[in-house]
This record gives C-alpha cells, structure tokens and sequence, in this order.
DNA sequence: TTAGCACTGTAAGCACTCTC
DNA sequence: GAGAGTGCTTACAGTGCTAA
C-alpha cells in the first residue's frame, strides 16, 4: 500500500528503516560478495583471492562492514576467520539480495531479447482466427514466458486502443477519416465474406440463394460505421438491394451466434469465422454457411502499428510472427 | 581543467600458530 | 622457548571518476 506520499513503503527513505540505514551508511555489493566469501573459504586471504582483490583491501571491506552494521561479523582466529552469528545471518541474506539480483539481471535480458514480458493485440475476428490465434499456439511453445492479451473487436475500436498504448498494434483497417501517415501497416490478406445461418434456417433449402433473398429476415451486424457492414451497405445500396429493416448491432460474436443459432436471423462474418463454425464442426453441426457475399468488396485488413512508437522486443516479435504466418499462407 | 573523493594495491608491522 | 610461516591490520600512495 502506498505511504503518506504516496511511494511504495520500499522506497521511503524512513528513519530506522533498517535497509535504507544500511545503505546510508555505505553499504554495497562489495561487502555482500566478501561476507559470501569469508563464509565459504574461512579465510580472508582466500576470500579476497576469490573476489580477485588484494587481502587488505578484503579487510577494511569486513571492518567497513562490521562499522555499517555496528556488529562483529567474524572470529579473528591464528589461521583464518570464523563467522560470528552476526556473520552467518548476514551471509544469508546477502546470498538472498545477490541471488535476487541474478533474477532480476536474468529478467531483464528476457525483456530485452522479447523472451518474456507482455503483449497486447487488438484483431477483427477474421484475423484473430486466421492469424493471432495460431501465433499464440507458437508462442506457448517456443517462449512460454510471454503472456498475450487479445482484444477482439472492429477497427475503430482497436484504433483507439492502438492510440491510447491499450494495444501494441492489431490486424485490422484504419479507418478513413484518420490520417494514415500516423500509422505503420503491413498488408496481410483478403477477407471474403460469408452468410451464416442457423443449419436448419429455410435459407439453406433454397438453391442459388442471393443476398436480396436474406433481406427478409433478421440481420445480426457489427456497429454502426464498422468496416465490414459499411462494405456490406455500399454493396447492397450499389446493387440495389433494399437494406433489411430489423437489424440487431452487436460486436460480439458470441451474442451473434447466440442469436443466429436459435432464430432465423443471419449474420455477415469474415470466411475464417465462417470456417471455423462450420467446416471445423465448432458449432455443434447448428450453423451453415451460404455462399453469397463473397463478393462484397471490403479493404484488405493489415498489421498496423503506430508509426511513432517502437515495439518492445517481444511485441516486435509476435508482430513478425504474424507477419511470418502472412508470408506462409500467400 | 582541476580539485576532491573513493577505491585499490603495496609495504610494513603485529598477532598467532606450528615446528624443532 | 625461539624462529619461521601465515594471516590480518594499518599507513600511504597511485589511479580513475565526478562535479564544479
């Protein structure tokens, strides 16, 4: 809990705060390495030869020590040294602060080389199946350390969060009214659109069925000014297909499946989604999907990051994962 | 650039133990 | 018990770093 001013406890400079005094007084590393040593050699010589300094130098180290802590950390004997209590428990605790150390030294080579540390990404649900998903399973194995958030939604959405630092990039579209020169993308891919029904919907008993014979019914469809249903708009407002007049906006796609799969409503989904309900038997065999809307003309999605800021090294290497898939499935 | 400071090494002295 | 060997402490000087 924070202090009075707000600091971590850990870093208040308290009076009697015995760390702090210790380190006031002149505490250092050095002194830590040498009672490590005495320990183990029992003699000061030794223990100086180990640290690679000379033996008086290693012995004002312990009288240094021995003023710091006001206590007498070793037993001058004929030949060698002895650890009084003082000595051992100090020893103990130094070899707790230097291993700690190690850690935190091993910790920040990991973060710095992106083998461990966190990663977030934002992806429109096509993406996030076709792309994220298999780069997590990757990444569980090939560095289990890394922990990966996933924000699926549409791309305003996941704009803002790229540009509030919520995400460290995501695949998906700029949206128009940005400026595009804020923002790095890399092509990734087309996404072709399917119709998806419940399996037992009248639709799938028709053959050469149209996107005009769906208007009829319910429409599931992502927000207002979502990339897909402003592409899935224009095209009907181009073809002249009247827009449906009962359509419920979400941006969850388990609230969409919900729906699809107990009423007659449809849904417009990018083709992995529709994939993955359907060929992979994820839906229980209660979905199908239509062939139609594959034509529908939607920007390709992209990896795009901010132009302005430089991934940490494990974003940047999940980033070339995904990027690695891409050159894959071309 | 320079003065001050911290750190380290060398040399000398002291204490203790071992061996004869 | 005396001399030799071992180990620790202290004084002093050199070196490198930092701040003015």
């Amino acid at each position: 809990m924070p202090g009075p001013k707000g600091l971590d406890p850990l870093l208040q400079s308290a009076e009697g705060g015995t760390s702090d005094r210790f380190l006031k007084k002149g505490l250092r590393l050095g002194h830590l390495r040498l009672i490590l040593a005495l320990e183990r050699t029992g003699h000061l010589s030794r223990a100086a030869e180990l640290l690679a300094t000379s033996q008086p130098a290693a012995s004002r180290l312990l009288t240094e020590m021995e003023q710091i802590t006001g206590v007498k950390l070793a037993e001058r004997q004929g030949r060698g040294m002895t650890l009084t209590l003082y000595g051992e428990r100090l020893a103990a605790r130094a070899r707790l602060v230097l291993r700690e150390l190690d850690e935190a030294d091993r910790e920040l080579e990991n973060l710095k080389s992106g083998l461990a540390g966190s990663v977030s990404v934002g992806a429109v649900t096509g993406a996030a199946v076709e792309y994220v998903l298999p780069a997590i399973r990757q990444t569980r194995v090939t560095h289990p350390l890394v922990n990966v958030s996933v924000e699926v939604n549409t791309s305003d959405v996941l704009t803002a969060a790229l540009d509030d630092g919520r995400i460290d990039f995501f695949i998906g579209r700029v949206p128009a009214a940005l400026d595009p020169r804020s923002y790095e993308a890399r092509f990734l891919d087309h996404e072709p659109l399917r119709v998806i029904v419940r399996a037992e919907h009248p639709l799938t008993r028709l053959s050469g069925v149209t996107l005009q014979d769906c208007v009829p019914y319910d429409w599931v469809l992502q927000p207002d000014g979502a990339m897909l249903r402003v592409a899935v708009e224009a095209y009907m407002r181009n073809k002249g297909i009247p827009y449906p007049t009962k359509v419920l906006n979400t941006s969850s796609i388990l609230l969409t499946l919900m729906v699809i799969s107990q009423t007659n409503a449809i849904t417009v989904v990018a083709r992995p989604v529709a994939d993955f309900f359907t060929l992979g038997g994820e839906g229980g065999g209660r979905i199908a999907s239509l062939d139609i809307a594959g034509d529908v003309p939607i920007q390709p999605y992209s990896l795009i990051k901010l132009a302005s800021r430089k991934l940490a090294p494990v974003a940047q290497n999940f980033h070339d994962l995904i990027l690695s898939r891409a050159s894959v499935l071309e």
